[in-house]
DNA sequence: ATCCAAAACTAACGTTAATTAGTTTTTTTC
DNA sequence: GAAAAAAACTAATTAACGTTAGTTTTGGAT
């Protein structure tokens, strides 16, 4: 019957927020129940509503959170007047670092969004929509401008998106790496490949 | 009360796996019913078990079809004396295909594998490490013999793999192009890169 | 036409889920 | 240290799930 202690920086809120990505994640989201929340927080499941709406509002936040950061780096590299390839190299490092850093909410908004009511999953497509163009775009000026060969864009574009979304898998090969090594060598095979 | 009709060629266990597979991949596992099932069998829920045992045997068939797949291929591909590039080309090109043609058991067995019973779960993860450590060998050799630039195999291996993941998301994009496009572009981009 | 196996059906069981209602305990505030 | 607010608790509700049991229907072979 102790009470949640909220981390040092952080509501009550946010700390069920946390337990809740690493429960969603590892378990799945459906198959994650509110009693095992609970558990995870040393409570039981009916008092977790005394600091949350519903099971729906958990995944919302942590969906939307992840969404709002692609977006709002987004719109920072396209402020810069930096190369394409310049930015196309912002971009995956911050994909990289979210990964390394965020790695619960990211492979909940990426696997999960599924589940989000019908209404918030239209809203949350249309984000990851306009991210996928912003980064086309920016592809599609290197093109333009000779900064990189005569590639199709939207296949270099899924190509890039595939590499950093399935970053999210094979978590155990991953953390061989320290995020500075995988960083560097994955931008470089990205951009110049591996063959001599 | 029609009886589900079997397909030209495949059993009544192979339709309704083959339904269960768009099911589970569309909805998830978990959120998967078996009510929902039979209804796009049309027929009632408890009918589906006069053909299968449970619904984790749905989703053991579906993972270990895939698995022996890979499985199968890789050992095909070591079995020739082809160059570590070529080797490492016919891999990534039998994932393309299979992401383009068993799209929803490959996606299935990628992400609902943590649903199987322990045992499966640990048999399924061997297969799967086994694919990889087969990858990561060609490379190795691909870099000993100077085929392949002096990268870090590990991280090579992550980033191919990685892409091939990621090939299952934003099937809106891969729908734009035909299966030998896509090939063709994916192949050159991970192995050459995309800058002048 | 009749028989029989395959495959459908209806009814129900036992769990487990998210959530609500109402109450008690704990912590904060003055 | 008393009052108020926050946050825990217990008990219960409603709905959905996978699955079993027992029965009826179907369709092909004789």
């Amino acid at each position: 019957m102790a009470k949640i202690l909220p981390a040092r920086n952080g509501s009550k809120k946010e700390v069920i927020l946390k337990s809740a990505a690493l429960l969603f994640r590892s378990r799945g989201y459906k198959a994650s129940s509110m009693r095992e929340l609970a558990l995870q927080l040393n409570i039981e499941a009916p008092s977790l509503y005394n600091h949350i709406g519903s099971k729906t509002e958990l995944l919302e936040s942590i969906c939307f959170w992840v969404a709002d950061q692609f977006a709002g780096h987004l719109q920072e590299v396209q402020a810069t007047d930096d190369s394409a390839i310049a930015k196309l190299e912002r971009l995956i490092r911050f994909h990289i670092h979210t990964v390394l850093h965020r790695f619960d909410e990211l492979y909940i908004s990426n696997h999960e969004w599924k589940h989000l009511p019908q209404v918030e999953q239209n809203r949350y497509l249309a984000a990851r929509q306009d991210y996928e163009a912003g980064m086309l775009a920016i592809i599609k000026a290197g093109v333009k401008n000779r900064e990189l060969k005569k590639v199709n864009p939207k296949i270099a574009l899924i190509t890039i998106l595939a590499a950093l979304r399935g970053l999210e898998h094979g978590q155990r090969l991953r953390q061989a790496f320290n995020s500075g090594t995988l960083e560097e060598q994955m931008v470089e095979h990205l951009l110049n490949g591996i063959t001599k």
